[in-house]
DNA sequence: AAAAATCTACTGGTTTACCAGTATTTTATT
DNA sequence: AATAAAATACTGGTAAACCAGTAGATTTTT
């Protein structure tokens, strides 16, 4: 249908062969998508951007040489018209987290469907974002989970943790609130305890987990 | 087209008319979407919910009785086949972060599209997610620039930062990289130093903040 | 080969956090 | 009014973190 130079340019990283099969003869049927670029390392794909354009960039994650977050980061910094979409086969938040403050701008899973594929291409071709419902479920089941058996925490300790976690001391924390730095320690160790910590450390690393604050 | 009785019942709670107003014009012209009450408050709505069915309920969440996270975690624990799709002006991560773990299935922004609005409520009707276009911008770019300005940190560091944030001391870490604890903590100096950081507490906040970990 | 960055380790001192137990006062809850 | 929960504050001690400066050894980059 649409001319060749209007096509949207496709690269396809990926060291299971058998995935980069997939997706290509699932792109071929596509009148306005081609499949210009496909391989196996990610060094291979930074050495063919520097000659050829691409617009949409499928990116595996776990690639045996570098990891698909340093690529993402590099192909955002260099080639500003050059799109990625994350691909990955657990949908792990971390590495979303990751991606997309690596700019990627969209995400799917391995097992994505067809036609979310075509609508990821497309609208992030268009500039716009894309992540997959089941990259969506993900990221919700997991927030979810890591958020699921929270500790109930009095008004006064929340306030105090928060004054903890915002990296303010005991006794910064007593004159702010106008109490004795004793009772603010009290309060520290009742939260240690509650959320089951050992330092400062795990409390706010919990806290902010459980978004306790 | 369906029966009454099929019809998708779905409850508005938010304290601007005029969005209530317009949620129901919008709405009103759908064959299989009823809208079963309105209120502004959202103690109207759990007492509301006490003798009626409800599928879905639009809810904003700056109430100005109870704050709406709070509601969409008694109506998740409460009623099971009623689904909460958020609704905000903003869209913050961490208020959205807490609208997922309290069960919201669903979000939106209030400038979404009447379509984003129609696949919303059939996706959550249907046990699905959804998260409008706007909110996963919003999740992306907040992510995005969150992360922005994030320091370089070495190999050693980010092994020590990772360390610390799951809760161990100078001491075990050193005893784990079989190093001297005199040389963690320059590592540890050096890390706060680099995000700017006083003590371990605003360490970890910052190292999580902007996922350096 | 030279320069820069990183990792390593030290001295010597101050501050803050952590642990355990107790106990009074204030505020909700029944 | 009675009970429970939360907030307040203490003693006395140990452990860990924080601060500043220095500096040799190793690895990476130029």
């Amino acid at each position: 249908m649409a001319l060749s130079t209007l096509k949207i340019r496709v690269a396809i990283v990926d060291d299971h062969p058998l995935v980069v099969e997939g997706l290509k003869s699932l792109l071929r049927g596509k009148a306005d998508i081609k499949v210009v670029y496909s391989c196996e390392r990610g060094e291979d794909l930074l050495q063919y951007l520097k000659s050829s354009d691409v617009d949409i960039v499928l990116l595996d994650i776990n690639l045996p040489d570098i990891n698909g977050i340093d690529i993402c980061k590099h192909v955002n910094r260099e080639y500003q018209n050059t799109f990625v979409i994350g691909l990955s086969t657990y949908g792990e938040r971390s590495i979303i987290n990751q991606m997309i403050s690596n700019g990627a701008k969209g995400y799917l899973l391995k097992n994505a469907t067809e036609s979310e594929l075509i609508e990821a291409i497309n609208k992030v071709y268009r500039g716009k974002y894309y992540y997959g419902t089941e990259i969506q479920k993900a990221m919700a089941s997991t927030i979810f989970h890591t958020l699921g058996n929270t500790p109930r925490l009095t008004k006064r300790e929340k306030q105090i943790l928060k004054l903890i976690v915002s990296g303010k001391t005991t006794n910064k924390i007593a004159d702010e609130l106008f109490i004795s730095p004793l009772t603010v320690e009290t309060h520290r160790r009742n939260l240690m305890k509650k959320v089951d910590a050992s330092n400062t450390a795990s409390l706010v690393k919990i806290a902010i987990e459980k978004s306790l604050i």
